[in-house]
DNA sequence: ATGAAAGCGCTAACAC
DNA sequence: GTGTTAGCGCTTTCAT
């Protein structure tokens, strides 16, 4: 990258700190030194090193965001809506796809912290012992989004998962259900996995229905498990099949859809399904898919504002977990009976 | 962030030098020197910065990365088969969303640049004069993925986006359409949108079909404009509704599904319908999408490739347009009429 | 209002 | 094998 703030300085015969000045945009610089620095830079297509900046101020103005998976469409909305904060904070982002790989997880934790972000947003779902010592140790503001912090000295913003899926299950068993199956994410994934998990079988047992072990599944919040999970359901032999699933996700629920589907019964009719995101997926599928509405948006724009809080040292959010509110979005895939 | 290396050259008792070769991984240390490095770096809970090292060795083994829009399944594949790739070369990414805001890339753009990135891997559509012209004068390399370069000194990895509607086009002359609608993208994207649609054009016309200019609508690539393109298709009065629809996406096609359904219309035994890009959503949707497949993970993994070639300076890829090859994924949407 | 010079944390000659 | 030291490109006292 060719010219350095020494060749602006050179060419338009003043010094560098002058230079600087005129860079950083202070006051108090004659016009006649701002009208040739700014010829200088032209000339010379000069472009400032940020890193020269960064190591001299000790501050990066960069972000890293840990990401379970691009490809998935409520991530990528937070991420989206995360980026969209980030730019008009002045931020840039170092983004990480762990892939539900906790070595590389680890390895991006260094990797952002060597180059010195000014805080990292986690959005992981599992985690290990050498993580939560990472980021214990770390000196830098880190805050979870969409999960819980498995730290009691970090942040989160997020939406209350087990009143959440407590409040679906609540809605189903209003629509007259009792057989209710549900399609959980991951178990290992202890913050919102276990917790909805939690608000299902709470639901339950406050309805007085009981559970049956047949009816609750595992998977790992995407498609393919929905459909496979629900395959087990359905050919579960001698029982009952249930009148509605609960999907912990939408991608899940639209997986079991599929799987509903391809088995010649219909939705809502034969079988009701509940998703949990509304992603954007849940209004493209036949029927539209009612699901448990996550903030998506707000999630990432709230994250990004704590984080930039955290970071400029305004001091600290008013607790430890700052829920934003969910809802029900009433769809076309369960019906009353 | 505490501890610089000297700090840890002062608590192992040897030359910083010693440490930044136990850092580098050098052979010729000392076994006695190695140990005490070592342990010196773990008491003081020592991360090298990379800001530094960069600054010193005018690399920073990061890449920027500009996407149209994080949410778009097709997009959000490619920047996780990318980043697969990165990871596995040792870079980083630095991300841009743009949501087809040209001020913004522009920004993005300088951004990347000043933190003296390795390299940019861009995959936006449109573009104008200063973003052209940034990029004619900017000295790092720079890779077009999924779309052609606008320069001629700049190099794509992509599929044949022309070839890949025609062949789309003639496949659905095959099974015996004559009344082809064509859902197009943006028509100022001057790479995928105006290609596709000169290759439904041209199959066209070698057939000797005639074009209907009421059969044609141009979107953003996005599910809600496939809808409403739809809709006008068919709330067209008198003339015949097509036999099929070939929509230049998968989200348009998806739209354009839901609007047809929506109109108590079957698919495919009223209308049948084609996708382009064959992402996720093809197969999530019922009946499944028949699309034109987008090698979306070797396109993003091969832009990586190349572009790391140009940063090593390995030589210049053979040509200036690499293509991958497409194909047909035949689902349930489109029927022989 | 402008400039000289120290120093941010690291690497890489070069010397021993 | 190991250490001394000069920068990498910038910002920022401190003088003037």
């Amino acid at each position: 990258m060719g010219a350095r703030i020494k060749d602006v300085a050179e060419r338009a015969g003043v010094s560098v700190t002058s230079v600087s000045r005129v860079l950083n945009g202070e006051k108090y610089i004659s016009q006649r030194i701002l009208d040739k620095v700014n010829q200088a830079i032209k000339e010379l297509n000069y472009s400032p090193s940020q890193i020269a900046r960064s190591l001299k101020k000790q501050k990066t103005n960069t972000i890293g965001v840990i990401v379970p998976d691009f490809t998935n469409y409520f991530c990528s909305t937070i991420l989206s809506s995360i980026e969209e904060s980030a730019s008009e904070y002045g931020y840039n982002l170092i983004v990480c796809n762990i892939a539900e790989n906790l070595d590389k997880e680890l390895k991006y934790l260094q990797a952002v912290q060597e180059m010195r972000v000014d805080g990292i947003i986690i959005m992981h779902q599992k985690t290990d012992e050498r993580i939560l010592s990472f980021i214990e140790s770390a000196s830098m503001p880190i805050l979870f989004s969409c999960v819980r912090s498995p730290l009691p000295d970090r942040f989160s913003v997020l939406i209350n998962d087990y009143q959440a899926a407590s409040d679906a299950t609540d809605y189903l068993i209003g629509l007259g259900h009792r057989r209710i199956a549900f399609l959980g994410g991951d178990l290992e994934d202890v913050t919102s996995g276990q917790s909805r998990y939690q608000g299902y079988l709470d639901a339950l047992s406050k309805a007085g229905i009981p559970l049956n072990p047949d009816f609750v599944k595992f998977g790992n919040y995407k498609q393919e498990s929905g459909r496979i999970r629900m395959k087990e359901i359905l050919e579960q032999g001698a029982g009952e099949r249930p009148t509605v699933v609960f999907a912990a996700s939408d991608d899940m629920a639209v997986g079991a859809m599929n799987c509903i589907l391809d088995y010649g019964l219909r939705i809502p009719e034969d079988i009701s399904i509940m998703g949990f995101d509304d992603s954007l997926i849940a209004k493209a599928v036949r029927p539209m898919l009612t699901s448990m509405h996550q903030p998506a948006r707000e999630l990432g724009r709230t994250s990004l504002e704590y984080l930039h809080n955290l970071i400029e040292d305004r001091g600290q959010p008013c607790c430890k977990e700052i829920y934003l509110p969910h809802r029900i979005m009433e769809r076309a895939s369960c019906r009353r009976i």
